[in-house]
DNA sequence: CCGGTGGATGTATGCGCATACATTCACGGC
DNA sequence: GCCGTGAATGTATGCGCATACATCCACCGG
């Protein structure tokens, strides 16, 4: 017994039933003021009665604006398209869970950009619409997404430039989290390089500490390169020698932080700090160091990146530089919706300040 | 220098460019076999050279479906509607953090059953579009919803019932995560009662406890009474007495978990067990006992329950119940598309199985 | 008592696309 | 050499709404 109506009401349906004209019943939907108060009580009855919702395309269409707002993101989750829709009636089981749980950040991430996006896309009387791009489909499903937003927000390596570029001719497009390039769009990142800067000039300064080593993430992914820059202008502001490259790298996970941090261990030599990349790779590499009875901060001062809710709860509680992420997909929307008011106005760049949280694994605070 | 158009390209300026009629080029984006090679080469041109994207509304309009389903959550952030965008040029700021941090569970939840809904509608060529039903303009958000996609998930309490029956008459509709009551509406949830009562069994069982109290989230919710549900199932079975109401009543934060071990601590009365409505609450919980020189779960045993990414790293780590939150937003995509195949097929009711994880917080694995 | 005025409502059209139907044309069979 | 056939393409229409413009009518001033 489902109720949903084998076709939709429209206009025409409620105008017949309330008695008047079509104009009336859109009169009364937009713009209430223009319509005796008869009509518009017969028109919000039929309304009522029919069960009617406008339709969102026609009015997109008649508008000429959607109302809404793309978020895509590159396919963090690949892996996770394959797991079938379990249809189990095992109402709950029960296992030992030793493991380390290593939640992808990514998530995360998503989850906080979406979130910022959707929040300042409501204050404007908009909706988000969001897309991963997968594989094969991953360009051509952009464009679909651009056809039906009034513009785009685009994390950076959801697709190649020239495609957004191209896309960008018809929508919109404001790019997260990745420096401007020599593309004609508009965006939107964080203070990695000075978020990293001050979060090493304070080991050097206030810890006094000389023997500090960089832990990369994924190269040449444009966050990674900022924060390795970061550190290393931190050092040459203090007269010590700049690495040309970091000292290890790995992929931003927690279990690779893990396996560098058993190799420094098992060569024996553990520099005075290390600064990685990002908090999962901190968090992994704290673990096996403290596993294999090195103390941090007291033998070693381990810092991270991003200011994940993780890297509060640890022992001991991660030194990091917190990015505002919801932040990022607000300040999104904002610069989209002045690039819709203003075709013409010149690329904005905007880069959001970040903030050194000093916690315990640098020594600042007692564990 | 923006290169945004002033208005899109349409087709008629694809035909134009191509020499050819609007039907050709819409066969060309549509059914590519149906058109000589020498005019899909041309039309391909002119859509490359013009920067052509299709229209959404347009589509949506002439194939009667918008391709799009909706994910709507109920307000967990009104509060952070507040904050102006911030336009700070300081890059980094630097601060000490003492604080515990309470990251909202909400926000999570809300990115992962996003998540779920995302990646289920990308395998069907579907896109997502999310809402968050805030304050006044909730009900008519819904609705302006509702009109612009072919399906709709609603998680329990985002709007009241009547508007979410009114609504599924033009546009089906699936809640998530609350149980079936008289509304017509098809539904998933997670085995809350089954899942608890499989964890306190354990504790009864494996562990031999007998002082078990639990400890409620906001009263009236359905997945926390049907949690305290299965708290009493478990007592009963093992011909326990059964309390009327929870020990003590919570609100799903950690800070209000902290406040209630306070109380129980300054009392003098702590039981042997505490099951927590929520690993947020547990968690707050045992940091509070352990500051007071209680040992978890040495003098006491202490529970949680949704399986949160921080449960598993807190010491000790959090015995808890995992519930699938992705996975619910999956199963409400499959049970939509299988709604909109067969309006007349019989209402869904689809419990989703959860996991028990035994971790050290019970007493199942050290520390 | 008539033209003017403004409020309320109706009529007609366009938004951009998909597609049913019509048309054209090349080709093969007779 | 004519007609049937089917592939390729064009023409026309509808999808549901917003809105410019036309119409109607009650009411006012002169």
């Amino acid at each position: 017994m489902a109720t949903t109506r084998s076709s939709r009401p429209t206009v025409y349906d409620v105008a017949d039933r309330a008695g008047v004209s079509i104009a009336t019943v859109s009169r009364v939907l937009r713009r209430p003021e223009t319509v005796s108060p008869g009509a518009t009580r017969r028109v919000l009855d039929a309304v009522r009665d029919l069960g009617y919702v406008p339709s969102g395309s026609a009015r997109g269409l008649a508008a000429r604006r959607s109302g809404a707002i793309g978020v895509a993101f590159p396919a963090f989750d690949d892996v996770a398209e394959i797991d079938p829709v379990p249809l189990s009636d095992v109402p709950a089981t029960m296992r030992l869970d030793p493991a380390e749980a290593a939640e992808p950040v990514t998530n995360l991430y998503m989850g906080e950009v979406t979130r910022g996006v959707e929040l300042e896309a409501w204050r404007h009387g908009l909706f988000a619409t969001v897309a991963v791009a997968r594989g094969e489909r991953r360009d051509a499903a952009l464009e679909d997404l651009a056809g039906r937003v009034d513009g785009l927000v685009v994390l950076a390596g959801t697709t190649p430039p020239e495609v957004l570029v191209r896309v960008a001719r018809s929508t919109p497009v404001v790019v997260v989290a990745s420096p401007r390039g020599e593309d004609p769009l508009d965006h939107v990142r964080t203070a990695n390089g000075p978020g990293m800067r001050a979060l090493v000039e304070h080991l050097l300064d206030h810890h006094g500490l000389r023997d500090v080593a960089f832990v990369g993430g994924v190269a040449d992914v444009p966050d990674d390169l900022e924060r390795f820059a970061g550190f290393g202008e931190a050092l040459a502001s203090r007269g010590l020698p700049v690495p040309a490259a970091p000292l290890l790298r790995g992929d931003f996970t927690e279990e690779r932080g893990r396996a560098l941090a058993r190799g420094l261990v098992d060569a024996g030599r553990v520099p005075e700090a290390l600064v990685c990349s990002n908090d999962q790779t901190a968090l992994g590499v704290v673990d096996v160091l403290q596993r294999a009875g090195v103390r941090v901060p007291g033998d070693v001062v381990v810092t991270g990146f991003d200011g994940i809710d993780a890297a509060g709860r640890s022992r001991p509680r991660l030194t990091t530089v917190h990015q505002p992420m919801a932040e990022l997909g607000r300040v999104a929307v904002d610069v989209l919706l002045r690039r819709l008011a203003d075709p013409a106005a010149p690329l904005e760049d905007r880069v959001l300040p970040v903030q050194v949280l000093l916690r315990e694994s640098c020594g600042c605070l007692r564990a």
